[in-house]
DNA sequence: CTGAAAGCGCTTACAG
DNA sequence: CTGAAAGCGCTTACAG
């Protein structure tokens, strides 16, 4: 029943319209064109007058029928916080990773921006409504029970806060990241290294802390309360953070080396010392974590832990769209939900330099 | 006729479900759910009893379904080239200004990331295919004839290269910037003021330069060829051409003043300024163009010409909708295209100040 | 092996 | 004013 269409109409052309043209049914047309294996059956010519038929007519199948009736969008989401200003970097490799993959396997990604963890996740179950086959958690900080994800729709986290029930998780070895770090400190010279630690209650803190107390434990450089200093992983924090136990330190030596929770923390390092008229490396060496931009446009040029972000977000398509591909009895989702851990490197820049001949004191100033 | 669900499926309820529950009909779902004009009629009784009965079986609509039947989809898609390391934040920035006001009017956003436009933008088309209602075109650099926009999806374009037949555009004033930044360093003192320009062919390019002239002449500086550098938008590219230059004008007068091409290009300057001891401002000022993150992360921070990115990205937004939602007639489309321009801002940081009491000469090295 | 028919889940125009 | 029916454009199971 080859429908013709509405007068007047602008639209795009149907399968119908092009099956008209070729004088094939749409049924036909469709099988060609995906390449179906029931296209076989259609001689090699009627292939290519229905072939040339869409051409003509400038066929593009419409996504949102074929959805309904495949129970597929090709579609995955990924759901951020993209709002604060300084995980700029971070989000954007990963989202690198994410767009490279999906567009390697024909899926189409769309960005579910949150202003906060805390309370936009509960629009999650939202967005699952069928225009997107699967969801990418980037970095999401919640608990396991604060919410129920959709059941019908597959799940994949990057760099969660805590183990979400039935949802794989991505993430990067930063326990031993921050080990090699101070082990590298420490095999330059450096006895007190400041912790600069990221915010109580996150998975990303305490790893960083354990790997810099093993660091220590591993040089032999006894572990000292006072260096061990919280901030959290911005710029601004860190800033205030550094200046703060300076004025409660002036007088006391000064560290010879401040390990810095991220990136953007170490830049408020750097700058507070600037402040002070305290030289890196020369007085001070300072490293970050996750060798973001930020890392190769600070000067001097900062020491970071690099964690293998596009890896991560690409591992996290391919994750999904297995997910998505071969879904799983609930039960069997659960075991399957095992983490992956990627492993991090070294990337050693000009900020790190052995500790300064003579012990510096902190600079007492207004 | 409600039908039943075939057994076994964990699928999402549907209206049908809903209406099965409740005792109605599934129109009459919709038109409650959907608040729709229609849904007055109802009593408010049954309306409280087809909301529960929505809630109860966790109702949500499938979008597919009813883009179909509506012909929106309620997303839109954002193209842009998102690879170059560089254009990081630029990019961030607008699609942040996209996110969040496309979230405030209920619209997804889906990313079309491309490799280079030269090639990618033959995909455009494809993406027209009834799963977005409209583009934003993300700093396109094509020919307006390259390529035909598929005319029944609106597209919008920012910091488009040039004027594409029918698409709107949104930009900054560049020129005016340039501008003004060059009357402030003239206004300091600067005398000696090298413009690295953008990449040839590029109306980024001509602009800036162009304000560049006019903001010398207003100060009566003469235009010295000389200082007229080539580069691009890339800290490389800046660092290698500024290298050549200096090499080639070793015992000359130095530059007192380097307005670049953008932040990132700013960057590379400082790096080579700071290989050859050269202290910025103290030696030599820079500026740069955008007032991206990494101006604010430069040390000493970057004076630069902030653009209204977010702003930017919002308005392209709002523009898209009101295309899509009061379509035209081509004609009309044409008349409508008008290109929209912002206002830029001058951003004063540490990157400039007066230039030294006595000239410099471009050192010798090897 | 083939093609007409049913169905995906929604909305809207239209007959009662 | 109301509700049953048609239709959006595609795919797939199924009767010939």
């Amino acid at each position: 029943m080859t429908r013709v269409r509405k007068s007047g109409g602008k639209r795009a052309a149907t399968l119908a319209d092009v099956g008209q043209l070729a004088g094939v049914s749409a049924m036909a047309v469709s099988a060609v064109l995906n390449q179906a294996r029931t296209s076989s059956r259609i001689s090699p010519a009627t292939r290519e007058r229905i072939r040339r038929a869409a051409e003509t007519l400038n066929y593009r199948p419409n996504i949102a029928a074929r959805a309904l009736a495949t129970r597929r969008m090709q579609t995955i989401g990924v759901a951020a916080v993209v709002e604060g200003v300084e995980l700029n970097d971070y989000f954007l490799e990963v989202f690198k990773g994410v767009l490279a993959a999906a567009s390697a396997r024909g899926q189409n990604t769309t960005v579910f921006a949150l202003h906060n963890w805390g309370s936009d996740a509960a629009r999650l179950p939202k967005m699952c409504d069928g225009r997107i086959d699967g969801v990418i958690l980037v970095a999401p900080i919640m608990e396991a029970g604060a919410m129920d994800l959709p059941s019908h729709t597959p799940f994949v986290s990057i760099h969660a806060n805590e183990n979400l029930g039935g949802v794989p998780n991505i993430e990067s070895d930063e326990e031993q990241g921050a080990y090699e770090m101070v082990r590298h400190l420490a095999s330059l010279g450096h006895r007190r290294i400041m912790h600069l630690a990221g915010p109580l209650g996150t998975t990303g803190r305490d790893r960083r802390i354990h790997g810099y107390k093993r660091g220590l434990a591993g040089a032999r450089v006894p572990f000292d309360r006072e260096l061990l200093v919280t901030a959290d992983f911005t710029t601004a924090t860190a800033r205030d953070s550094l200046r703060h136990w300076l004025r409660g330190h002036a007088g006391h030596l000064l560290p010879q080396a401040i390990f810095a929770a991220n990136d953007n923390a170490a830049i408020g390092c750097m700058e507070v010392l600037a402040e002070l008229g305290l030289r890196v490396p020369d007085d001070v060496s300072v490293a970050g974590f996750d060798d973001t931009l930020v890392a190769r446009i600070a000067v001097p040029q900062l020491s970071s832990v690099r964690q293998p972000l596009r890896a991560i977000g690409a591992k996290a398509v391919e994750m999904l769209l297995a997910r998505i591909e071969h879904p799983a009895s609930p039960a069997a989702t659960k075991a399957r939900a095992r983490s992956i851990v990627f492993p991090v490197d070294l990337v050693l820049r000009a900020s790190v330099a052995m500790p300064p001949a003579v012990d510096r004191v902190v600079p007492t100033r207004r």
